[in-house]
RNA sequence: GACUUUGUAACUCAGCUGGAUAGAGUGCUUCCCUCCUAAGGAAGAAGUCGGCGGUUCAAAUCCGCCCAAGGUCACCA
């Protein structure tokens, strides 16, 4: 429909000979909010002044000017607006057809073609099981793959893992002395976090508990065998229960190459500052300066060693040759805002303008508790596990209700139920702050995951029942002019945006986007669910209908499946 | 203190680069299953768009100041 628009922009600029550019003019259409006022409206204000007319006579005039065709229904002067309607003849056919040609692919785009986009998400720290944060982080990230991947490009998934640091040599301390005390066949990482809590606690305490973690991890980084080998027994056990939970959430990661990995690419950063005269002492450690309006970043601590944000460095050089990215994406909570901004500056003196250009962070607020922020040392942290857990029973619970006879619904009740868990998450602005609450994570009613699966059952029944073959779909003839009641227009006309709303989901790399979106279609179908019944005897319109049943499905299938949710075929 | 994010209905949030009576969902008050699954649909009540100024024909949207909440501010990640 774009095209229409500037169809619409480039009549209006010959009508009014060219006083105004079509740029200009493209810029100021809109898409009324009520579809009373048509499809696309122009605001004749600005030209008052130009023309020294009033808006309403400009308006008028204009109309009388316009020279259209026939993709315009009709022209309508209002308060100085002029409306356009487009001709809903020929847009059914238009769009249904491209649907139910491209089927799945409908939405993709060559846009990112040949490009390589990095995503740098989840990033979870050994040792500490999976809790929200996390969860807000890894579902927003894996949303973003895919929506990158649907706009062409190739994106490789990076999971940063904290597998790396001073908090190693305390954790193999505790290991040391506690790990008789706990079970580590039953839940492993649930016992290693336990040991790192008890630990801390200890070490706040006890000074001399500090010096031995440093000794340790200073042991851990000469290659000691037994403290390597702990070392890769606790990320082992990390992963295992981290990659369980990414198999739920449908999320996949290219690469694992996290802290540890860029423990030996360090030098080489420090060296290329050295080189280009920017590293210098401060206070006994050597920094880049950023700017004023920023401190300066610490890249080697006055003790020698380096510091996260030398590795994220060494990730950007690696980075930038290894995978010729055209973007980095980075998913973290707001509070690394400044570190990024940071490393981002230093970023310059290592590598190519186009690859510096190219780091983006993407901050998200933070998920807090109403008793305050989460914190595995303090213990008041919510684990996924147990939520995702929680979500499945209540779904389990809300089938036996409704639909007991259904089959396999193990299954079902996990795809629901980690279905409204990733939509609750995804549905708002990132940035803001969530405040946990229960029942309203777990709500499966209005705005949410399951009403949009739910929708989905609804057309995948209607077109069971029609014994509707998807292959055959596109060599019927369907007379498309036959849907035009209100309910099949807004329908069609919201199916039509799915590839726009896409592209400006990853403009603003803001996934809520297509989350809201996908709660208008499902609204809309509905809407024409009650109002307009599929499976009549007047075969001509059963058809049209069942077309758009269709193309409705796969609107639905795709943008659920770009936000990492299943859609059952019953529920 | 500096920088930064947020502040829209009782609650959770939309509102794109300013535009036509501020929109949803939840909750509340009603209605709709002899008819494609009611996890649904329809109607209603509910808003000083944090406050004050400014720019503009037009401001929830842009600018300034103030208020409130969160975050960051050098050797944790």
């Amino acid at each position: 429909m774009e095209d229409i628009k500037e169809f619409i922009a480039s009549a209006i600029q010959k009508a009014l000979e060219n006083t105004v550019q079509k740029q200009e003019i493209l810029e100021k259409i809109e898409n009324p909010k009520d579809k009373q006022n048509g499809d696309f409206a122009y605001p004749c204000f600005h030209l008052a002044k130009i023309l020294k007319k009033s808006p309403v006579l400009i308006a008028t005039e204009l109309k009388e000017k316009l020279v259209l065709n026939s993709r315009i229904e009709k022209v309508e002067v209002v308060n100085g607006y002029l409306n356009f309607y487009i001709n809903t003849k020929n847009i059914g056919e238009e769009i249904l057809t491209r649907i139910i040609e491209e089927k799945e692919k409908y939405g993709d785009q060559v846009v990112g073609q040949g490009k390589t986009i990095c995503i740098d998400y989840s990033s979870p720290n050994i040792a500490k099981p999976f809790h929200l944060g996390h969860f807000r982080n890894t579902v927003i990230g894996s949303a973003l793959y895919r929506l990158y991947e649907a706009l062409g490009y190739h994106v490789v998934g990076i999971n940063h893992i904290g597998d790396w640091g001073r908090q190693f040599g305390l954790l193999i301390e505790g290991y040391q002395l506690y790990k008789d005390e706990y079970n580590f066949e039953e839940n492993a990482l649930q016992a290693l976090s336990d040991i790192y809590v008890r630990i801390n606690q200890l070490a706040k305490q006890d000074e001399k508990i500090m010096d031995k973690a440093r000794e340790n991890f200073k042991k851990l980084e000469q290659g000691d065998e037994e403290s390597v080998r702990l070392w890769k027994y606790f990320r082992e056990v990390s992963l295992k229960e981290y990659n369980r939970i990414y198999e739920i959430l449908n999320t996949k990661f290219d690469s694992f190459n996290g802290e540890a990995f860029y423990k030996d690419k360090t030098d080489e950063v420090i060296q290329m500052l050295e080189q280009k005269h920017v590293l210098v002492d401060s206070q006994g450690a050597k920094v880049v300066e950023v700017g004023e309006d920023m401190p300066p970043c610490i890249i080697v601590k006055s003790n020698g060693s380096t510091i996260y944000a030398t590795r994220d460095l060494a990730a950007i050089l690696y980075r930038s040759r290894t995978y010729d990215f055209t973007k980095t994406i980075y998913i973290t909570a707001t509070e690394q805002i400044l570190h990024f901004k940071q490393i981002f500056e230093v970023a310059k003196y290592l590598v190519d303008e186009k690859y510096q250009k190219g780091l983006v962070h993407v901050p998200y607020g933070m998920v807090r508790l109403k008793t305050g922020k989460m914190s595995t040392r303090e213990g008041n942290v919510i684990y996924i596990n147990d939520l995702i857990q929680e979500a499945i029973q209540k779904s389990g619970t809300i089938i036996e209700n409704k639909n007991s006879n259904l089959e396999n619904k193990e299954t079902l009740a996990k795809q629901i139920g980690v279905g409204a868990l990733v939509f609750h998450y995804l549905k708002s602005n990132k940035l803001k702050e969530v405040i946990f609450d229960l029942d309203e994570t777990l709500r499966f009613d209005g705005e949410t995951g399951p009403y949009v699966q739910y929708t989905y059952v609804r057309t995948k029944s209607i077109l069971e029942k029609a014994g509707f073959d998807e292959k055959k779909a596109l060599l019927e003839k369907v007379d498309y002019t036959l849907l035009k009641n209100d309910y099949e227009m807004d329908l069609i006309k919201e199916l039509e945006k799915l590839p726009s709303i896409l592209q400006r989901s990853a403009e603003e790399y803001e996934v809520s986007i297509l989350a809201r979106y996908l709660i208008q279609v499902a609204t809309l179908f509905s809407r024409f669910y009650t109002e307009c019944p599929v499976l009549i005897n007047d075969e001509a319109l059963k058809k049209a209908r069942l077309h758009l049943v269709y193309a409705t499905s796969m609107v639905l299938k795709k943008g659920l499946s770009i936000l990492g949710i299943e859609t059952p075929e019953k529920m």
